[in-house]
DNA sequence: TTAAGTTTGGGACAAATGTCCTTTTTTTAG
DNA sequence: CTAAAAAAAGGACATTTGTCCCAAACTTAA
């Protein structure tokens, strides 16, 4: 549920050890600090070192929807790069969190000089995209009950890591819901 | 709502015109004929020259999500090449449907050799993402009949163009639901 | 043109989820 | 340790969506 992208940070990871050049840069960040805004123009493509981020989109009426929690090693602001876009989603620090920053440019150049990046990038693109087909054909087709015990099974330090408000933006239900599910499964023992 | 890609259509046409390559085959299937098999293993890359197609995904019970509607230069069967895996979707043919098919080989050659073949993939995941992340958001947080709607302003041949088991699976909703929404819109004189 | 077959729409009720607000539990300040 | 404040859980009812099935409309064959 939080994704990862390990060999695309070991390779990041190695460019920003490499002292011969300055593409990459890192920023700190302590927990809910905004690191991108919904709607903005941004010049950077970022990559998580470590720590937690929620990926997400607010509504006109305030409501929250997230895509995704971001993992070490996950890429975000290319989607924008790619079609010089503004921002869909704002991007919220969770934990403390390290970043790597490339610079449009930069990121262009490794795109086109290093081949290895290029297909890391590729593929990280390809699994975002198995990955919210999987997720949202799930979130339509299941009840809550049986998404959030999926969930569970996947991540079971699910409650321990991620608050309910946000685990119920992320099923796309209210936390009334998500209460009454999560009631239900302990009173089955499924949880 | 039925994706499109004018950029890669233009640039496969040339290459497909090119003679002096034979890395591009053509395919015709009449209506309603598999592309692709949720749970293939595929060898080769697709992009449609002419027709729809739809891309859905079936679960244990045998209910149906349609992820998407592909038009002209959409392409298809490349996430599956990028992480090596069985396609997690099928795509079958909605009108007559002509494909363009490059095997694995020629693919990565293609994306190797040719820049701007490589930045055209490139935008084409990016774009799928970006609008699955937009439809997936507005489809969870909005009730039916406002995503009907919003459907409807978007594509206006709407229910001339798809069936409505299609429209339903695509909403993520019962045909019963679809009914009593187009209902409520027609009463309300908004379609 | 009509009767059987087939497809499409909708009624009635059931189940799931949302809204609103009160109760319970936890945290904080003094 | 206690009272106030804040956060979390859940009751009661409303609304939305789903299930099941029957009725209406449309096709087809004789």
């Amino acid at each position: 549920m939080i994704r990862i992208n390990r060999e695309l940070l070991d390779f990041i990871g190695k460019i920003a050890a490499d002292e011969s050049n300055n593409f990459i840069s890192q920023h700190n960040f302590s927990p809910k600090k905004i690191v991108i805004e919904q709607g903005d123009k941004i010049e950077f493509v970022h990559i998580i070192k470590s720590g937690i981020a929620k990926c997400y989109l607010t509504n006109e009426d305030g409501n929250i929807f997230i895509q995704e929690f971001f993992g070490e090693g996950v890429i975000f602001g290319e989607i924008e790069m790619f079609n010089e876009d503004e921002t869909v989603c704002a991007v919220e620090s969770m934990t403390d969190l390290v970043i790597y920053k490339i610079s449009r440019n930069n990121f262009y150049k490794l795109l086109e000089e290093n081949p290895q990046f290029n297909r890391l990038v590729l593929r990280a693109l390809a699994a975002k995209i198995k990955f919210k087909a999987i997720r949202y054909s799930n979130s339509h087709l299941n009840p809550i009950e049986t998404n959030l015990l999926l969930l569970k099974k996947q991540f079971p330090e699910l409650f321990k890591t991620i608050a309910k408000p946000d685990i119920a933006n992320y099923l796309g239900v209210t936390e009334r819901s998500l209460n009454r599910s999560i009631k239900s499964l302990r009173e089955k023992k499924l949880i």
